[in-house]
RNA sequence: GGCGGCGUAGCCAAGUGGUUAAGGCGGGGGUCUGCAAAACCCCUAUACAGCGGUUCAACUCCGCUCGCCGCCUCCA
């Protein structure tokens, strides 16, 4: 298996340092609803960390909260609300979200404001190191003395050195960052060593994923926005503390969601919630719009392009929708698309090829039950392949439908029922009743009236189809 | 300016130094059907931004040009 790396900036052989794989993933900033931006991120390192679990790894998966920062400041002061309400609010909400997608629970959700202490424990250690020190209430990273910033976005300090901050000369060198900064009136605080504050930005993380996953870690993800500054910065302080080398084995970022011209991102407004995206596309439309293409690079978001992966999701729980077909003449085998599949995932998770390979086996299962196969393992094949890359091939979830228009057309269309119209069905019995109505028209070639009942039940979101096993019905989409 | 990446059919998007350049959507034709729908079958890039170079052979390697994007400031 093979991924690619920042670090290095080669595509290299997977090898974990042991049995249970770590991985260590930034997780967002709570002070607003997700975008699909962020989706895109979750949803890839979710299906990185179901392949593994497939491969036979155990998985230690740890993503934080940013639960205090400027914005959540700014946003809760804007609402008259404390920080730590707006942050659980949208904790909740990242959940939820989430949740719809089919991204898996991670095991460890940390949050910045409750690891204050091994926060300051590694402030500390740093100074004491000499890598850090101390300035009107704040506490920064003394970049010049750990010789190789800029390994992993692969820049020279001299590169960088005339974009750095000055910050009202606070610091010694404009590219050091803070490690914890002095409360101004107002804002939320903890107590620490050099005063009332909060933590910077970066070590959160670094705090983090040292108590939970050690001194080095398997695989370090996120999005390419943030080899620079915050994984780069990252890096440095928790080797710079642990004096380990590599923090991270593995560091893999995913391309940025665009939308036209620009990044979706917060800062530019241009965004397209999960919430959004979830009202009009089913959650597996939109993990397949994700992961049609290579994580690395980036991907525009598009309602044709959503469409387009909404139909073909379609095709793929039509499939798995349809039986086994067991008794049949011959067993379909699916072996070599498993070893295609596994090929692909194997290859830096290659899973536009990986999905190809579902549509391919699909398209065999298909053929192979129209001519009287047994496709049982085939499916299980499908079904479970499909797994790997989190979708769950069930039909969307769509509002309930109401029974009123149905017992209308009904009423309309049986004297009997007219009569006596029973409220008392359930939907999916008054569909079958109209469907029957319909079946009787149709014995008696009366296509007019067929035909009514139908397009009369497409208007009310419901398509029927006429198989040889009888007509069947679905929720339009 | 520095670092990184991209440019493949109408659209999205894999991929390979040399057999038929995946897959999805869309489009066309057909089978089935009373008609539809669904499904299935067939077709839909002599061509991979442009120009040079390396090579017996390049879309795939190298160089340059053009165009696009990200990061270098908060950001998944």
């Amino acid at each position: 298996m093979k991924v690619s790396n920042t670090l290095t900036g080669q595509k290299e052989e997977f090898r974990p340092k042991g049995k249970t794989v770590s991985i260590y993933v930034c997780g967002v900033t709570v002070y607003d609803d997700c975008h699909i931006g962020h989706a895109m991120s979750y949803v890839l390192f979710d299906v990185i960390r179901r392949y593994l679990e497939f491969k036979g790894y155990k998985v230690k998966h740890v993503q934080n909260f940013t639960d205090i920062d400027d914005k959540i400041i700014n946003r809760a002061n804007q609402l008259g609300v404390s920080s730590s309400e707006l942050a659980e609010k949208y904790i909740d909400e990242y959940f939820r979200d989430m949740d719809a997608l089919n991204i898996k629970r991670v095991h460890v959700y940390p949050k910045a404001t409750e690891e204050i202490p091994k926060i300051i424990e590694v402030i500390q250690g740093l100074i004491t190191k000499g890598f850090a020190y101390e300035s009107e209430g704040s506490a920064y990273f003394r970049v010049k003395n750990f010789p190789g910033y800029g390994k992993l976005s692969h820049q020279a300090l001299d590169d960088m050195i005339s974009r750095g901050s000055a910050e009202e000369g606070k610091k010694e060198y404009p590219l050091d960052f803070a490690l914890w900064k002095a409360a101004k009136p107002g804002e939320p605080f903890w107590p620490s060593p050099w005063g009332q504050g909060r933590p910077g930005w970066h070590i959160e993380c670094s705090a983090m994923a040292l108590k939970y996953l050690g001194k080095s870690l398997d695989i370090h993800g996120g999005g390419q926005d943030l080899i620079f500054p915050h994984h780069e910065n990252e890096l440095t302080q928790s080797e710079s503390f642990t004096g380990v080398a590599p923090f991270a084995k593995y560091w893999l970022h995913n391309g940025l969601l665009q939308l036209g011209e620009d990044k979706m991102s917060k800062s530019l407004g241009n965004l397209i919630t999960v919430k959004q995206a979830l009202e009009r596309y089913s959650a597996d439309a939109i993990r397949l719009f994700i992961i049609g293409s290579h994580y690395r690079s980036p991907l525009t978001y598009s309602e044709e392009t959503l469409k387009a992966a909404e139909v073909g999701m379609e095709r793929l729980r039509q499939a798995t929708g349809n039986g086994g077909g067991s008794g049949g003449k011959d067993v379909l085998g699916s072996e070599p698309f498993r070893h295609r599949f596994v090929d692909s995932m194997d290859d830096d998770f290659n899973t536009a090829q990986a999905v190809a390979v579902l549509f391919d086996l699909a398209r065999e299962i298909n053929r192979a039950r129209e001519e009287n196969y047994d496709v049982t393992s085939a499916l299980n094949t499908l079904t479970e392949l499909a797994g790997v890359l989190g979708f769950t091939l069930e039909e969307p979830k769509k509002p309930p439908l109401e029974t009123g228009p149905f017992i209308g057309l009904l009423s309309e269309l049986s004297h009997e029922f007219r009569r006596a119209p029973r409220h008392d069905l359930k939907v999916e019995q008054l569909i079958q009743l109209l469907i029957e109505t319909r079946e009787k028209s149709r014995k008696a070639k009366q296509w007019q009236l067929a035909d009514m009942v139908r397009q009369r039940l497409i208007e009310l979101g419901v398509a029927l189809e006429d198989t040889p096993k009888g007509t069947v019905w679905k929720r339009t989409l």
